[in-house]
DNA sequence: AACGAACTCAACCGCAGCCAG
DNA sequence: GCTGGCTGCGGTTGAGTTCGT
């Protein structure tokens, strides 16, 4: 037995609605307030479903509206809302008064994830990518690391393709750097890069020959995964390098940014807050430890310990360093990335 | 100037939860 | 406790607009 429809779907009429639909069915709102949708339409006069009704007038109709662009604070709060509760796009907007959960989902989905994604951190997780592939890479067994790694191709295909195709990096490692003796595979040098299929293709191929591969170098095996799926050298930009292996591209972060108050950014983008760090991710920062997507490791290292390998990233250009790698062209902090 | 690609956002769809009978 | 109807929610679509070549 199936459910009845909510309306005639004949009889109906769809798509935009026109100025004098928006006078009968406000000023019916007005007059008999909004229960029973499903009478509204009939009793307003309007040849429209009564979930159509619903929708015009919660999200475009009511007084308490605001319409326009997003501002700085509202991006924070959605971000950081994001971070803790996921796409609970309701519980989100009602944090944002006059916005609605169309409004927060259309403007994280077009804009708010493109800038996460700029900025090497992921908008869904809102780790960084580094630590997620470097996760793929070194915490599982190949059997286990070949379906994180699908589920995980899943997650960042979209974002991978439209910086892949949208930007093509010429890439120029420094000279002298150790990037010169990169040795690339070269049958995966010939992929056709402006073809989304042969970018999903380099992407596989990256992540099997990771997952092939022994895991006696997590953080060479990381780098590879990026590197021999193309990923490196088109799409990671502002990436500096990474254990032992050294890069310089030009960076895409925009003027958005996690910024951070004593913290290389001064002055750009407004405050980073622990809560962006995923619920339940490995971030344990507190207030006065605000450092961007820190990847906190509770009492795995006690602070002079942290100083000195900080210290040593900061000189040594991206490289691995004892227990930890340095992924990304971001603040270091934010880039440090354990090996397990 | 023209055309295609990319982007935006209003609207739709279908499912899930709630509640009254 | 079960059923049916209503509402709310999140994902998706597509028309209109803007941008890039």
């Amino acid at each position: 037995m199936g459910r009845i429809p909510c309306c005639e779907k004949e009889s109906v009429k769809r798509g935009q609605w026109t100025p004098e639909e928006d006078n009968k069915l406000a000023s019916y709102i007005a007059q008999h307030g909004t229960k029973n949708w499903r009478l509204i339409p009939k009793n307003a006069g309007l040849q429209r479903c009564g979930k159509s009704c619903r929708l015009r007038w919660t999200n475009y109709l009511r007084p308490d509206l605001k319409h326009g662009e997003f501002s700085e604070a509202e991006e924070q709060i959605i971000v950081k809302l994001h971070s803790v509760v996921g796409n609970r796009w309701s519980l989100i907007a009602a944090q944002l008064p006059g916005r609605t959960d169309n409004d927060v989902k259309n403007h994280w989905n077009t804009k708010l994830k493109k800038k996460l994604s700029g900025m090497g951190i992921d908008p869904v997780t809102h780790k960084p990518f580094s630590h997620l592939m470097a996760e793929i890479a070194t915490t599982l067994a190949p059997p286990q690391v070949a379906h994180l790694a699908e589920a995980a191709l899943g997650c960042f295909k979209d974002e991978m393709l439209h910086l892949l195709t949208k930007k093509r990096v010429e890439f120029s490692p420094p000279s002298g750097s150790s990037a010169q003796h990169m040795v690339m595979d070269p049958a995966l040098q010939h992929f056709p890069s402006e073809d989304k299929d042969g970018t999903i293709q380099r992407i596989k191929m990256g992540l099997s020959r990771a997952i092939m591969q022994e895991p006696n170098n997590s953080c060479d095996k990381s780098w590879d995964i990026m590197l021999s799926s193309g990923i490196a050298d088109q799409q990671m930009d502002g990436f500096v390098g990474t254990c032992g292996r050294s890069y310089q591209a030009e960076a895409v972060v925009d003027e958005f940014r996690y910024d951070v108050p004593n913290y290389g950014n001064e002055g750009e983008g407004s405050g980073w807050s622990p809560s962006m760090c995923t619920a339940g991710s490995t971030c344990n920062a507190v207030p006065g430890d605000q450092l961007p997507g820190r990847l906190h490791e509770k009492g795995d290292k006690d602070e002079g310990e942290e100083d000195e390998i900080a210290n040593d990233a900061r000189k040594g250009d991206g490289m691995l360093f004892g227990s930890e790698c340095v992924l990304w062209d971001l603040p270091d902090d934010l880039t440090r990335i354990p090996i397990v």
